[in-house]
DNA sequence: TAATCGATATGCTATATAGCAAAAAATATT
DNA sequence: AATATTTTTTGCTATATAGCATATCGATTA
């Protein structure tokens, strides 16, 4: 005698008959089943129940009992969460990160799996959500750390942007920092050398590895760090123009600007051209993102493209592996990052008039 | 004698019980409350197991069974939905849409609820997802009527941006009408005789009565509806590049054009720069939404900034509403939207030189 | 004092039975 | 042939009982 309860053996039998097909549309009535199987009819009762919770089944009272064709055995049924702190300026609707949802969302489609997104941390409710969902894609910062480590309780996870502190968390970055030493080579190579670095955040990798580039590139083209040409904003569009009220206010503005993202380079932008400079003949400005409005806008943005196609792909594959209970082939994959030279650089005024 | 099944109201007994605190933590055994309250064993059972489901109580085997503290009965946790057509353009990274959902985050959170976004149409993951949703805000074109009856008959559904054909369901539109004739107005009021159309596509609500927006203004304003003067557009980006190539190809090309969205705009501001116009100098140009890029690139966009908090504030509560079975003071509710001026629109060249 | 044993309480599974309501099918009646 | 009536089938609720495994507590024993 096995030690597995009745019920659960009735449950698997029906699963298998539908599977090979032996039960098609309509089940048996509850009686005639207890008696083609031998368990009595409360047990058959239970094991029915459950498959109708499972939505296995479905009931119409006095009709019968159905198999649910509606997918849900003919293909099991994948959805997978994105979640994003919802402690992000403007949340999803900020533009990077809602390139990379669309991105996943995409990549998720092509494997027939749906995504849902959410951003809330509250634990009891992160439950709840997480109970329907197969595995999740996360925006990491170290301030939800402790949010991931929940999740991952939950369902497989693997996170995007920075890497946890617990290795044991699948992760997929860009390498942030030859991103930027590659922006700094192509601005001094037009020239500038008095060249500004607008950080973002450094509580993350991103922002330190950002800012780290930006540094090593200067160090690498024999240019000195000044701090004074360093402004410390938090990836808005208002710290943008925060930034470029700092730099026009020093006594030695710089000619070129790195930005950590895209979002305070446009703002930059908008303020320099408010104040009467322009955008690149007096300054030149580079991104990071390369979000949708880099190429719509005028000039168009020069700026490290985060390649968010692969970061979907290579997530998602890490992620399907781990859901299928396999090992993935790599559990931390960095990605390159490159420049897209579009018209927002000059070669430095001086340099042209020579 | 009620014809409510026994264990139900066992479950609505113990859940009372748990609200008014007399029952805080640990259940009394399932024999013993049997005896307490009269009923068998196994309707005492069935209740349980019930409310276990529903994550109400949970229990360890041979100890007891206690209250789940976890928030789930402090304070119902509520999580709504957010659903987009997956077919959009861009999907949720379209400005507009997730400007949108990041205000119905906003607003949701501000009465503990939190929000989840999914695109998906299969209707059988649909059921998935909706199993665990409280309520939907869906924004609603007429190809996925059927998808939002759908989700009608799972949960509460309250749409957006345009109202469904289905009058019985609720929905928060804006009047693009109304909106677009002040435009014109606007438009008008520079000087401008020769104005151009950008529209949307025409399957909606929203694309129809935008154009219609743009007639009557026309009308109002003693101006002749030029045929060619009418672009039609898909609401995209490169919609607004191809549609400002169509307008400079004009023998009599419009001083002033007016987007169904910023997007367009966007493009078209674009197209007309490289081709060597000025906007606004030597063309004028109006959009629709006010998405954040509007005011964040050079020049400063003029448009009608669609009122999302308020549009997430009266959705949500009209889902609160729904949620909890009460009848919403209004099924239907239209918003005004208004134009913002600022820096896209100038006066007609030939009335400048007057 | 410490270890052992046993009673007890707990939730879990399984079975049998009995009646209800609604729909469908079969039968009888007009 | 059409209608009315009865019977059967269906799923649903409710109850009673009986034994299982495990944990806990208390008394007993070494």
């Amino acid at each position: 005698m096995s030690d597995t309860p009745k019920y659960i053996l009735v449950e698997n039998y029906i699963k298998k008959s539908i599977q090979s097909k032996t039960l098609i549309d309509k089940l048996p009535g509850e009686r005639s089943l207890a008696k083609e199987l031998g368990f009595s009819y409360m047990t058959i009762r239970k094991a029915i129940e459950n498959l109708v919770d499972q939505g296995v089944l479905y009931k119409i009272p006095t009709k019968g009992t159905y198999v649910n064709k509606d997918g849900s055995n003919k293909k099991k049924t994948s959805t997978i969460g994105y979640f994003l702190d919802s402690s992000i300026k403007s949340g999803i609707s900020s533009p990077y990160y809602s390139l990379l949802l669309n991105a996943i969302e995409k990549e998720a489609a092509k494997h027939d799996y749906s995504v849902v997104y959410f951003s809330d941390t509250s634990v009891g409710r992160l439950k709840k959500t997480l109970s329907k969902l197969d595995g999740v894609i996360a925006t990491c910062f170290p301030r939800i750390e402790d949010t991931i480590l929940d999740i991952k309780q939950n369902v497989p996870i693997v996170v995007i942007e920075n890497s946890a502190a617990d290795k044991t968390i699948a992760s997929v970055i860009i390498d942030n920092f030859n991103a930027n030493v590659e922006s700094v080579d192509y601005i001094t190579s037009l020239g500038h050398q008095n060249i500004g670095f607008m950080m973002g955040l450094d509580d993350s990798d991103i922002g330190k590895s950002r800012f780290a580039g930006y540094k090593h590139g200067l160090q690498k083209n024999k240019i000195e760090l000044n701090d004074e040409l360093v402004f410390r904003g938090n990836y808005s569009y208002e710290a943008g123009i925060e930034g470029a009220e700092y730099f026009l206010s020093l006594q030695n503005a710089p000619s070129g600007i790195i930005c950590a993202n895209d979002s305070m380079a446009l703002g930059a932008m908008q303020k320099f051209h408010q104040e009467g400079y322009d955008v690149p003949t007096d300054i030149s400005i580079i991104g990071f993102d390369d979000i949708d409005v880099a190429s719509q806008i005028v000039p168009k943005l020069t700026t490290i493209a985060a390649p968010v196609d692969q970061i979907a792909k290579n997530a998602f594959d890490i992620l399907k592996d781990l859901i299928n209970g396999e090992e993935p082939e790599q559990q931390h994959v960095t990605l390159a990052a490159n420049l897209v030279i579009r018209d927002s650089c000059n070669k430095l005024k001086s340099d042209v008039a020579a």
